[in-house]
DNA sequence: CACCTGACAAATT
DNA sequence: TAATTTGCCAGGT
């Protein structure tokens, strides 16, 4: 494979490519992934990359944001899709609705 | 062609 | 401590 791959908008397919990582059963940031793509301050178009890789195969619903919560909820068709799908994974939740970040939390890089 | 919006986050006031 | 401002990338109007 060539390393060249960075042929189109390689912001996107770097998200991409780091959100298909994630473990099951975990979740990440959005700010860690846009760090670890190359600009933190990315990380609202990081959201963008995964509002466009929705049914494309990719866990979209393992990313949250600082807090926990669940920002892109309404763009999975339903507000409680992504939580059930995360309930679904094994994640839990706190009193707040918001996933525990200190016991799910996952970082890009982790797995290798 | 210029301005605004959007699944965020950190720094400043 | 809360509210405000700035930064980033892409797309739509």
């Amino acid at each position: 494979m060539s390393e060249s791959a960075e042929n189109q908008s390689d912001f996107f397919e770097r998200v991409w490519e780091v959100v298909e990582e994630i473990p099951h059963g975990r979740v990440t940031t959005y700010g860690d992934i846009a760090e670890y793509v190359g600009t933190r301050a990315a990380a609202r178009t990081v959201g963008w990359a995964l509002n466009a890789a929705i049914g494309s195969g990719l866990p979209c619903h393992r990313v949250v944001n600082r807090k926990g919560e669940l920002s892109g909820k309404l763009h999975f068709g339903g507000p409680y899709v992504m939580e059930d799908l995360l309930r679904s994974e094994g994640v839990t939740f706190t009193d707040d609705g918001r996933v525990k970040l200190e016991k799910h939390r996952w970082r890009p890089g982790d797995t290798g």
